[in-house]
DNA sequence: ATGTTCGAAATTGTATACAATCTGACCGCA
DNA sequence: TGCGGTCAGATTGTATACAATTTCGAACAT
């Protein structure tokens, strides 16, 4: 009685893959804040014309992870420390809360997939792929939010950590250590637990520390495109 | 030395003009949750070409004004009980918190325009112009969030009130009054009294009271297109 | 050598053309 | 009458073509 043999051969939509696969490509820091994305360019490597490129371009500027200047072109990113302040403090605002949350909800299921996260994070770090570790570190928090069930919260965290790896790509001080993992192994216990109270906690002081491990000072981030810095550009 | 003759004739993005006369008609209850936007037609009224048009439905899309089907086209979206419930949930956790903030900030600037925002509002009441009194009431909640000086959180409040002019088109009592204008004065008060508690603690209530009017029954809301809640559509 | 002007090449903004899909009505048949 | 199938019209998805703007280098003057 199913209408549909199972698997749709590849009616899908072209827009969504190629912002899909840029958006891995920035999360993963294969490409860096400031990178110039020319539309012909995207257009060959993938095989789509140039209209679905720039629709994909303008989703990915609307979660602000690319920046789009008018005549000028799409580019990756390049959040401001204050941004980065900004980015970190809604985070704070909005993630223990979900922690919490999804404490109160998580289904052994739930539990599972955490878990899964965790030793899959732990694989690319071990394999020295730092920038797909990042990458499940981020999809992680992203995986509570879901688990919190509060889809429009979870919106907002899921741009918020795609603009973190950005916030980390220019700012994470190269002495810290990177690993997080135990911070997130805790949290997954507390939920696990049912600890409402621990779990906001955790998430708090987590997010906290990742924040602490920014160097957030003021001043020229790289010698990239002083054109950007310089030039008052009005949108 | 200026290079510019002040004024561009108008070189200006036709998208983004497209997206906000729509978005305007939205807000103003002029459409209504479930209405067709054909590209065609849009374009025709614009006089612009369906490739401005789909960006701007595109860029609607993502802050979930309306809802774009694949194949079948955009409507105004027509949020669920549930999503009316989330909205009014992130907007109790995250616009208290930036009245606080807005108290510790304001100008006597800001203060200015937060009183002639309320005036404008009565302006409107008054002349029976309910659509442009809910715009402006909305507005009223962004600029405070302007003041707070949190870009990012400002852009998530910012779609969350447009969400929630759709829940007000939907789910508003008739029977409970619309004035809430005296909620606003009170709140621009102690924001220029810069009495932070009383501010964050006034916009708590008015946002639970706004919430409070809304009634949020499950129930088919209405008979408009039984396609979109019968068949379970996978993006 | 330094700085300025001009123009061709490249890139983006917009419009149009073509392909794929959906809608709805008409028609035949039980 | 009611059900199902088929086809034309309409609508969206994608590609291409044209217009507007920027970029960058070469020619030229200082």
């Amino acid at each position: 009685m199913q209408a549909r043999p199972i698997s749709k051969p590849k009616p899908q939509n072209a827009t969504q893959k190629v912002a899909d696969a840029l958006a891995l490509a920035i999360h993963e820091h294969r490409l860096m804040p400031g990178t110039k994305l020319g539309e012909d360019e995207i257009g060959e490597i993938y095989n789509v014309s140039r209209t679905v490129v720039r629709a994909a371009l303008q989703s990915l500027a609307h979660i602000q992870l690319v920046e789009i200047q008018r005549n000028k072109g799409a580019f990756v990113a390049s959040p401001t420390t204050r941004e980065a302040r900004e980015v970190f403090e809604a985070r704070i605002l909005l993630e223990p809360r979900t922690a919490r949350s999804a404490a109160s909800r998580a289904t052994p299921r739930d539990i599972e997939i955490l878990k899964d996260h965790i030793a899959q994070e732990h694989l690319a770090l071990d394999a020295g792929d730092n920038g797909r570790a990042l990458n499940l570190s981020g999809r992680f928090h992203i995986e509570i939010a879901r688990i919190a069930d509060q889809n429009t919260i979870s919106q907002f965290i899921e741009t918020l950590i795609a603009r973190s790896s950005l916030v980390i790509a220019l700012y994470w001080r190269r002495e810290s250590a990177l690993c997080e993992s135990h911070a997130h192994h805790a949290l997954v216990q507390s939920i696990a637990d049912g600890d409402e109270q621990n779990a906001e906690e955790l998430m708090h002081s987590h997010i906290v520390d990742l924040n602490s491990a920014l160097d957030l000072r003021d001043r020229p981030v790289q010698a990239q495109n002083l054109r950007e810095l310089l030039q008052a550009t009005d949108q």
